[in-house]
DNA sequence: ATTATTTGACCCAA
DNA sequence: TTGGGTCAAATAAT
């Protein structure tokens, strides 16, 4: 096995592409280690959604950190070994709140381009992200609104017209900034990945149109602690 | 059988 | 000596 200094003499060669989020802190910094030979970036995000970012990743260990009353998770690329890809990351829950908030602190950029999902996908992501995080918050204030229809929910009913709406949204955004390639009604690689996840709420095939009415509606309701890390910014 | 995760041990900089 | 980061054997999941 690869020492762990190996791969820091890895060039950065490629953006990682990942969904917009709030970003704190974006910095590259020589290592304090003279025997350390590159410059490695960080940078530290918070997200609701730490463990979906666009990339493939496997957890290589967990610590317990002086003063924080949840454990670090470490992660490196699925693709360290095949492709000798340099990026790290690390996971740690801020807080108790529900949806938690995680602090995600990325080291390297990635080099394996193959992992690399389009920018439809991580968009898609992001929309999972923010129907997820409304679900849940709506769950906590009104739960017995989630037993009606036999159990399938009103509220996941309602999500999932939020997904579905947002998708063709983003997809109207996809087909007109790639001249049209982009095939709404097809099965794509995100929805197919959305599908897939045992967290993700099913999506309906058949795309909505995006109502006016139910995006003026979802933004009404969203508090503004909602818009900041998720970055809304693209969707108002 | 293969791949991913868990977790105690180890390394090393501060 | 301490604490953060990583290793690697054991275990779990697929």
């Amino acid at each position: 096995m690869a020492k762990r200094d190996d791969y820091m003499d890895s060039s950065c060669g490629c953006s990682n592409g990942t969904p917009k989020r709030l970003v704190q802190d974006c910095s590259s910094y020589a290592q304090a280690h003279a025997k350390k030979k590159v410059r490695i970036s960080t940078r530290t995000e918070y997200t609701y959604a730490p463990y979906h970012d666009g990339y493939q990743w496997r957890k290589y260990g967990q610590k317990m950190i002086r003063g924080n009353a949840y454990p670090r998770c470490y992660y490196r690329c699925t693709y360290h070994q095949d492709h000798g890809c340099p990026a790290t990351k690390h996971v740690e829950q801020t807080n108790s709140q529900d949806p938690p908030l995680f602090r995600v602190i990325y080291t390297n950029e990635h080099t394996c381009c193959s992992t690399h999902v389009s920018d439809y996908m991580a968009s898609s992501i992001h929309i999972q992200q923010i129907a997820d995080a409304s679900l849940r918050k709506v769950e906590v204030e009104i739960p017995s609104l989630t037993h009606c229809f036999d159990g399938h929910g009103l509220i996941k009913e309602e999500n999932d017209a939020i997904i579905s709406s947002l998708t063709a949204i983003s997809d109207y955004d996809v087909a007109t900034s790639d001249g049209g390639h982009a095939a709404v009604q097809e099965d794509t690689p995100a929805r197919m990945s959305r599908s897939s996840n045992e967290a993700s709420p099913s999506i309906s095939p058949v795309l909505l149109p995006a109502s006016d009415n139910l995006k003026t509606d979802f933004i009404e309701q969203l508090e503004p602690q909602w818009f900041e890390p998720l970055d809304l910014g693209w969707f108002i």
